[in-house]
DNA sequence: TGTACATCAGTGAACGCGCGTTCACTGATGTAC
DNA sequence: TGTACATCAGTGAACGCGCGTTCACTGATGTAC
């Protein structure tokens, strides 16, 4: 680690990162100010130039976290390039690359407690990816037979559920390796039968 | 609530649904002994002459939990009765009913970060209530099409995860109520759509 | 370039608090005879 | 039925701890002239 002196450079961002460390390690509730103005190489009472209290800096986390969110569901996405199917199971995939990668962006965001209406620029980044996924499966919904289709607003919901319930379940260690499956043969498997369902047909993919 | 001595009675089961009350609004992390033992009307000390200590009380809850689980999930499988679908969205609807009901029980379970294998009994109460859930799973599957039919426990996994992440992102008020549908709505429809994917023709409903 | 000064971003000590847990104790209960 | 006594299940006080947060402070920085 670089030296520093008396005036740290960034330490709002830093706090962050700290916290993020922290969150990944022992979850959302066990994160502590204390502990991540330690790891940031700085007093207890330094956090409080930056944040109002350990909630906004949650908050923060949790914005940061949905902004990369989208970003990553945005290019995989690749505006339904080269087809509503290709695209749609990128997202997927970047779903699942998401909460492996940054586990406390994860948790700060679906596992917090904090409301998304917590604050206008959460609410706005939590829209954003949630518009991803919508457009995702609207996308393909469109092509899909029309009767009996869900509306694409459920069809994201299912999919969002599906994917986040196997993060939960069976991407983390926690609940002891319930599966002998890998989180992404389960979500690829699922989202395969689900969208036989919907009319897919096999030769389409 | 009724007088009583010194002695309390029944103490341990006492505090055991005092905490299921403070995890029901709190969450498995906020939850405290001190805030336990003061609901069941008894000094702080007193918890540890029923438990070693707070994990072990969090493990009952979850272990009560999983046999209250188990014995709903059975009972609404009905042994397959009358017929393994019926039986099969029974399961689903009872899944969604006992984490309503019971939201203290569900998260001493499966958000508690408590590991499954954390108790031998433990193990056995969860071990049960998958049994449930692959045993209906495995009979609907048994109907299907083989080709290109998942393993029975992989549907099982699907099922479980679409489940559990219903009731995580919808089923509750703190992120928001994300979604204009119902959790029963939203586990209905899919599971609909997945089953009409395994082959399942929509004259058998 | 040099200096005075406002502002910013840290420090360190302290606060009140509630927690998990332990300990010596004591009141109540149940059992042997 | 009565009594002595072991055991059980509580109490209340205390512990050490770490937390979130505040406060008066001070060192560093940047700007006006």
């Amino acid at each position: 680690m670089a030296k520093r002196g008396y005036h740290h450079g960034n330490l709002r961002q830093a706090l962050v990162e700290a916290a993020l460390e922290l969150i990944a390690e022992t979850g959302p509730q066990g994160f502590t100010m204390a502990e991540a103005a330690k790891r940031a190489d700085v007093s207890a009472a330094a956090p409080y130039r930056h944040f109002t209290g350990r909630e906004e800096l949650i908050i923060e986390i949790a914005r940061q976290g949905f902004d990369l969110f989208s970003d990553l569901l945005e290019y995989a996405y690749k505006d339904g390039q080269p087809s509503p199917l290709v695209a749609f199971e990128a997202v997927g995939r970047a779903y699942l690359a998401f909460a492996r990668k940054h586990p406390g962006h994860y948790a700060a965001m679906f596992e917090s407690g904090v409301p998304v209406n917590a604050s206008k620029d959460l609410a706005a980044a939590c829209a954003r990816a949630d518009n991803v996924l919508l457009r995702a499966a609207a996308d393909l919904s469109a092509r899909m037979p029309p009767d009996r289709r869900p509306p694409a607003t459920m069809f994201a919901a299912h999919v969002t559920a599906l994917s986040h319930g196997i993060v939960a379940l069976y991407a983390r260690g926690t609940p002891g390796a319930r599966a002998p499956f890998t989180p992404e043969e389960l979500l690829e498997s699922g989202v395969g039968v689900y969208l036989r369902g919907l009319g897919f047909l096999e030769s389409d993919t």
